[in-house]
DNA sequence: GCCGTTTTCGGCCCGACTGTTTTCAGTCG
């Protein structure tokens, strides 16, 4: 087991054992050696295990360096197969909703028995709980709004959750023999941020062996439909997946409909309408009743007989540029696209680094060496670490002495040229309560750049929300901030704050605003980006990573910049090094 | 369960908020 799985099992175990009811500081010290663990490279965990070392790192005694030894050489732990036999499933999963911890679900499966999520449910709804000491009317209605809205939020997941399950079956798709081509459509094409299931458009002949193919994927539940051109699934995660299998010429009209939005469709149905054709899933095809005959023949001999190659055939057919999947929503690309003012968006490949992403000197799993050799696999030409000031204490924010000592690394390590990937110093700094930051400026004129976000407070007033990012906006060493409204989607609704009024204050301060690209976040959200830019705002793309693995998630970000009209001229991280020392540079003399 | 030049027990990171209380426990970040 590598060092980050053995630290997912020691803060497993801390969960467990507070829902067990133990003492909380060994609780703590489990979550403790999770983290000292992290903060260790994996060579040199395994150079401490081999030389019985362990305890020598600060927060590991005798029994944590047993229990990692074992998970290390063996990838199990019988202490803690025992420990999850003990306690009952559903329990764990009563920590998802908000209002319920350790010491509450105890309570509840103490004295009224409840075990899972549906008998809570039913004691909430004949006022078993309310009853209960310490718990109250408030209490009740709270809960059961999370159950509620954990049921509502189900049905939906994060993008790249559903990315993650629908690559590797469009690529198995195009493997088989009778298959032609093949896409993921619907909304996981359109780079939404949440997707509700997933549809996969297949031009093939012979249908039965692909349906056999799709219906048997590994983890599939539940096959709910299986017909001659279409087949449904149920994961056992919930997620459900739609194949629909046309002939090869209907192929490119399946795959547009499918990936719609539907306002898109509708436009571009009336678009082709106009024009005398009728649109749909199944073809393009001369209209009953509208236009003269010559003018549809026409317009049709332009579509080749409505028998077309792509959907850029598609789209010149009805007199349009291509327009990429993410505009798709129905909001003004029909008509750039007629006009030839569609932008060109920007791509993964357009970035050359990233400024918000963390290391274990805060909440990171990874140390700074591991992130910049993950930034340099990627090819980046700088890597910005901006780990958390002293006031977020939750996640083992630095005090000045400790940033300091990591500028320190940061310039010891760009100096020794280990890494072709420069490495900027950064802090994300907490924005206090009334909108000042958390360090002085002495300590922040050490650093290359200012990420600033709000970690704490998230329940003032609007007015008061945007007063105080507007402060930070305007603090002389802010270069930018970090995921403006905290939204965490599918879980929480940002805090209540004026865009319109932060995004002016922006361009105005000469303040970047984040598109953090955490596939939760995704805030500053891409409806605001395409007014915004055009106003003159600038972008950050930031994957906010706090493993390794984590900087790779830019690409839900370039899904969100994209969705936002943005192109590669308003966003600093696609500038090569030299313009963004530049950028940096004129920033903290401002 | 960890830590310790106060060495083998007694402490262990903090502040805001909410709903329950009538002085505070639990949750969250």
């Amino acid at each position: 087991m590598t060092k980050n799985e053995i630290a997912d099992v020691l803060a497993e175990i801390g969960t467990l054992l507070e829902l067990k009811g133990e003492n909380p500081f060994k609780v703590r010290a489990y979550q403790a050696g999770a983290r000292a663990l992290e903060a260790i490279e994996d060579d040199e965990l395994a150079r401490l295990i081999a030389e019985e070392k362990l305890e020598t790192v600060k927060g590991i005694g005798e029994a944590l360096a047993q229990k990692i030894t074992e998970l290390h050489a063996t990838g199990r732990l019988e202490f803690f197969d025992r420990l999850k036999a003990s306690i009952e499933p559903g329990l764990a999963e009563m920590l998802q909703i908000p209002g319920l911890g350790p010491k509450k679900i105890r309570a509840l499966h103490d004295k009224l028995g409840i075990a899972d999520i549906a008998a809570l449910t039913a004691a909430c709804t004949d006022g078993r709980v309310a009853a209960l000491d310490g718990f109250g009317e408030k209490t009740q209605e709270k809960i059961l709004a999370g159950i509620r809205n954990r049921e509502a939020y189900g049905r939906r997941h994060m993008w790249w959750d559903a990315e993650e399950i629908a690559a590797p079956i469009v690529a198995g798709l195009r493997k088989l023999p009778q298959v032609k081509r093949a896409e993921a459509a619907g909304s996981l094409r359109r780079g939404m941020e949440t997707v509700g299931d997933l549809d996969f458009i297949v031009a093939a002949e012979d249908v039965a062996p692909v349906v056999g193919w799709f219906t048997n994927l590994a983890g599939v539940k539940e096959v709910t439909a299986q017909g001659e051109t279409k087949a449904s699934v149920r994961f056992e995660s919930g997620l459900q997946a739609d194949l629909r299998i046309v002939p090869d010429d209907q192929f490119v009209f399946a795959l547009h409909h499918f990936t719609g939005s539907k306002d898109h469709n509708v436009q571009m149905r009336q678009r082709a309408l106009s024009r005398g054709l009728s649109l749909s899933e199944w073809g393009l095809v001369p209209a009953e009743g509208e236009g003269t005959a010559k003018e549809k023949a026409e317009t049709l001999k332009k579509a080749k007989g409505g028998k077309l190659k792509n959907e850029t055939e598609l789209f010149a057919a009805l007199g349009l540029s291509f327009i990429p999947p993410e505009l798709r929503e129905g909001l003004g690309e029909i008509e750039a696209a007629e006009k030839g003012e569609l932008p060109r968006l920007v791509e993964l490949g357009d970035l050359r680094g990233a400024f918000h992403n963390h290391t274990t000197a805060s909440d990171g799993r990874n140390t700074l060496a591991e992130m910049a050799a993950a930034a340099e696999a990627l090819g980046w030409d700088y890597l910005g670490i901006a780990d958390h000031s002293k006031s977020s204490y939750q996640a083992n924010g630095l005090s000045e002495e400790r940033l300091l000592k990591q500028v320190a690394e940061i310039h010891a390590l760009n100096a020794s040229k280990r890494f072709t990937t420069h490495v900027f110093t950064g802090t994300e700094c907490d924005i206090l309560p009334d909108g000042r930051l958390d360090f002085e400026d002495a300590v922040l004129a050490k650093l290359d750049y200012v990420v600033a976000s709000v970690h704490n407070v998230f329940t003032q007033e609007e007015g008061v929300m945007t007063a105080r990012l507007i402060r930070a906006i305007e603090h002389p060493r802010t270069t930018m901030i970090g995921h403006l409204t905290g939204r965490l989607l599918l879980r929480r609704e940002g805090y209540r704050v004026d865009v319109g009024k932060v995004v002016d204050a922006a361009i105005a301060n000469r303040v970047i605003i984040e598109l953090n690209a955490s596939p939760w976040r995704l805030d500053l959200d891409w409806r605001h980006w395409r007014k915004a830019a055009e106003k003159g705002l600038l972008c950050a793309i930031n994957p906010d990573a706090h493993e390794t693995g984590g900087l790779e998630q830019v690409r839900a970000g370039i899904n969100s910049a994209r969705k936002g009209w943005l192109t590669k001229e308003s966003i600093l991280n696609t500038r090569g090094l030299p313009a963004v020392k530049k950028y940096l540079s004129t920033r903290t003399g401002k």
